[in-house]
DNA sequence: GGAAAGTTGGACTCCGCAGTCCAGCTTACA
DNA sequence: TGTAAGCTGGACTGCGGAGTCCAACTTTCC
């Protein structure tokens, strides 16, 4: 194994932050630690040498997962046409729901905010509202190049957002799964940034 | 008490499903049933004369309610305006959110999928894909009437829910509540409606 | 007044899980 | 080779909640 004396053994905090991913994702919150050492290869206290308690666990599976979700939305698509800037930016958000478990990762945060509000929050920060305000951003840049006419920009990057996401991710965190593959992501984003343009029209 | 003899008190399986609407959506569906009982002001078996266990109970709830969060939806708007008929539709779905906890209720509802899928899998039939249906059914006979043109109607009809509905959806979802007065929801409904009929004018 | 069915509250069983403890083991460095 | 740290696994404590049981009380009908 690669690691040092006595040392804590960071290939194991990789791997049980993946079992945690697994195991919290497919049974919820609720699963026991138990489960998630056995998945990891790894004993129970050894989680606990890691993480101090499965809250601070949870913690660190949201702030890895929702890097993960949101990563590509960073890249200045500006450059892009309107259309096609929008389009990808729609895809993301899918692929961030239908990938990895996504949509059910979801729901273990939802599932969080009794029990854990702060968790709940900042994953909410981080996640869709950093990517709505992210997009809002361009589309004020849109209307400032006289491309869209966007009067409340963080509206329409919600809407837009809506249209994208939401009846997959109602559907899905309801446990209702459509299959979802990258050609009808695609179609969904493509038809959504579209009308998008429609109504925003200059 | 109206009750007749040795007969179930209907008045007290009111009260419990009520008290059980509150608690759990307070406190999610981990909320223990002693709970439920003191807030009902009934004792814990008397609860389980009523529903014959806690899933039986959270199920006559989910069918309660979403009967009440839809209600309203049946009324045929087709009369209205198109744009004042998505305006209603829309200020529908989210008062159904913002009134008596209800999104608070989704949580739960949602949070139940790992432990009683049955039970999510109902709620969403009867609630969001209904009410889908439904708008997309207008949406096709306003196509017919060339007052629209929506060449997939379901489609449409959720890009439209997610407009209205997605960001704050989302956000009550994971726990950050944005006041939503009524003022509120119509500016929203109303400019929802607005866009939607730019994007799929004839 | 008695029978039938419901209600009460409180005690009780059973279960599952978070988190701790410990004794024995492995690893790496000095 | 000693020692310092981490890891293992399995036993253990403590807690909280679902569902049951029961003896005493209430209500209505016959």
């Amino acid at each position: 194994m690669g690691r040092v004396a006595g040392q804590i053994d960071l290939s194991k905090t990789e791997a049980i932050l993946n079992a945690a991913a697994e195991v919290l994702s497919a049974r919820g919150v609720s699963a026991p630690m138990e489960e998630i050492a056995r998945r990891a290869n790894v004993s129970k206290q050894t989680i606990y040498n890691h993480y101090g308690s499965k809250a601070e666990l949870v913690q660190a599976l949201c702030e890895r997962r929702v890097q993960e979700m949101t990563a590509g939305l960073e890249s200045p698509e500006a450059a892009l046409h309107p259309e096609e800037a929008l389009a990808s930016f729609g895809r993301i958000l899918l692929l961030g729901l239908t990938q990895m478990n996504g949509a059910a990762f979801l729901r273990m945060a939802m599932t969080s905010v009794t029990v854990m509000p702060e968790v709940a929050r900042a994953f909410f920060e981080a996640g869709p509202r950093a990517s709505r305000a992210r997009l809002a951003e361009f589309l004020r840049a849109e209307t400032l190049a006289g491309r869209l006419f966007c009067p409340d920009p963080l509206e329409a990057a919600e809407f837009f957002g809506g249209m994208v996401v939401g009846s997959y991710q109602t559907a899905a965190l309801l446990g209702v799964e459509r299959a979802l593959d990258e050609a009808k992501i695609d179609r969904i984003a493509k038809e959504a940034a579209r009308r998008f343009l429609r109504a925003y029209a200059t």
